[in-house]
DNA sequence: TTATGCCATGGAACCGGTTCCGAATTGGGA
DNA sequence: TCCCAATTCGGAACCGGTTCCATGGCATAA
């Protein structure tokens, strides 16, 4: 009653050839005579025959899939990392696999799921520290192993200078004048190793060295990644009184836009009150007018995805280590140049090119 | 000089039983004895063995992955709806296949790829319309289609109704007093059959005509969906000059803050001159303080997903069609009753909770 | 003791492509 | 005319699990 599957055999039988003149002109083999080939093809668009991905993958030993290790993929930054990187994978006609990673646990399960079972062909990590023996590990099987937003020796990978970032922005804020300068940050462990908001942290402290400051850790507050979290902590240094920062360096953009509110909150006025520079330069830095730092987000998660391309393709990724550059993009919550703008409610200030026209295009977290 | 790879056929003879019983092993059945049992694992254990993904799914004739297709993966409201399908598919131990789908052709490419060669068990939509073909092409081949943000007649879907959210939004406007209300909303031909800014406006127009007001085509205005865009067109309609709209509704809050660009820009004071309701409930439209329209983005994915574990656990997806439901959000942009604060550069004023510490846990976009 | 039945188990057949080896055909040169 | 090499092709073996059928063993019932 119901149709046999099928099978590259049906189409062989139909076409009175064999099964491995078939598979020829699946692959695109040239042992393949021009007449048989095009034969094949007829009898395989008449039986609409479709190969079956996993008795391919399963003789030919690989999967044409590529696993993202994602941290905490509801992260803007992470996500316009990770759009990149799905869009390359998918033009090389690579399956993109996806698995957010929360904790530890989680990225092991994860990992060994992956790894052991041999499910994709090569792993892609943004954002996420990969321990050290899963590291050996996946070596040891000759799996292609990227990192996005993160290095590690002797591993392709494509990397920012969190340090030098962090110092750039310190720099920024202490060459406008300040010299009582905060710094609002993530909790240190997160149990996936991700290090960059401490890293921001080192640059701030090297600035303030540089600058002959003796760094003032009452000034310093971490807390969860979100601009609630911000707030609170930020509020707590804005009761320091006559002590409180007349700056702050938050680690990330959303931690900024906590800042802010806490500014508003207590009435003080940015930048003249409080300056703030944030970090990653996403979308709502732009619509507040936040001082940041600018980072190629959407451009890593391509070239990341790019190497793994190549590393299937057996080639060796052109630059094995990738650092992006990074660069201050100076706006009103530090300079302040938009003041005397028309009173506003919203106080949403033009950026620097004023308004335009995207014509066309789709807006992209960058 | 290599170890041959340990298939289950070494483990087999390892532990002096036949691959009938380590199978059986590995799959939990109960038909094998406890001592066996425990002999076999400590041999899989012993010589660390693994099986084989692609192979398991030849014999077994599934995957275990799951396919998501998503329109443009970039926007917010998308991808919060993506954050909560791949929560629950992992936790259901599927892997998560991401299709970014951005033109007729891609979306074409991928369904076949994966339809016809099998490479997921079963398909997500989110934000995107399947032609009918395809849908029928899917029904026969007996692959579970979950439609997340989108409805079909008889398929299993999680949707809102746009129409009563657009009709929900311009009422909240008119119930404010505002008889000239524009509209900004996306293009109408995305080629993805999205229609949810057109459903959105024929709730516009509902509710005006419920009103028994004549509706203006002046003040409406379609164009790309990102916030510059919207501001453009925004700024057109404030040209109008007397005929300019008192307020408008802006079909996505991305749109929405495009919207206040533009009003700052001609130095419009919001909601006084310029009232603005956007849709989605964005985390923007909180710290703009933009009115809105609230849909559960998060929800809509976890329960699509949910359905889809059903679905492949052969039972059946428990409410078949879901319709979330929606609410008005009023703030600052359409009731103003934040004006009275302390004069701001930023303007973000507080929601209406006011600041408050987010104990422990990650934001979240939704 | 023998018949009956259940449980545990071994292993062949199978899933659907891929690959490699050997064979058939063809063409050109001696 | 014969030989050799190149080209094209058929099909068996294989990738590594899964499943089903046959078998052996043991206990219970007759």
């Amino acid at each position: 009653m119901r149709k046999r599957t099928i099978s590259i055999a049906t189409v062989a039988a139909e076409a009175g050839v064999g099964v491995g003149t078939v598979s020829r002109v699946l692959n695109g083999s040239n042992q393949v005579s021009e007449a048989t080939r095009s034969r094949v093809l007829n009898t395989m668009e008449r039986l609409d025959y479709r190969p079956l991905r996993s008795a391919s993958a399963l003789s030919k030993g690989r999967t044409d899939a590529v696993g993202i290790l994602v941290s905490v993929i509801s992260r803007p930054s992470v996500m316009a990392r990770l759009v990149g990187v799905i869009d390359v994978l998918s033009d090389a006609g690579l399956d993109a696999v996806v698995l957010n990673v929360e904790n530890r646990a989680q990225l092991d399960r994860h990992l060994s799921s992956i790894i052991d079972q041999r499910r994709v062909d090569g792993i892609i990590s943004i954002s996420l520290r990969i321990p050290e023996e899963r590291v050996t590990r996946i070596r040891k099987l000759d799996i292609p192993l990227v990192l996005v937003d993160n290095s590690l020796p002797n591993l392709p990978c494509v990397y920012i200078d969190d340090v030098a970032g962090g110092n750039m922005a310190t720099k920024h804020l202490l060459s406008l004048g300040h010299r009582r300068v905060g710094f609002i940050g993530d909790n240190k462990h997160t149990g996936l190793g991700m290090s960059s908001s401490e890293d921001r942290y080192a640059g701030y402290l090297m600035a303030l060295e540089a600058a002959g400051i003796e760094p003032d850790f009452d000034l310093v507050a971490r807390g969860p990644h979100s601009s609630e979290a911000a707030a609170a902590l930020t509020s707590a240094l804005f009761e320091l009184g006559k002590h409180r920062p007349t700056a702050i360096f938050a680690s990330s953009d959303t931690l900024a836009v906590g800042v802010i509110k806490a500014a508003q909150h207590h009435g003080l006025k940015i930048p003249d009150d409080c300056a703030v520079i944030g970090f990653d330069n996403l979308e709502i830095s732009s619509i507040l007018d936040i001082s940041t730092v600018n980072q190629p987000l959407l451009e890593s998660g391509i070239k990341g995805a790019s190497k793994m391309v190549s590393l299937l393709n057996g080639e060796i990724a052109k630059p094995h280590r990738e650092e992006l550059s990074l660069d201050v993009v100076p706006r009103g919550s530090s300079l302040g140049i938009q003041r005397n703008h028309p009173t506003k409610l919203y106080g949403v200030v033009e950026g620097p090119n004023g308004l335009q026209i995207l014509q066309g295009g789709e807006e992209l977290v960058s």
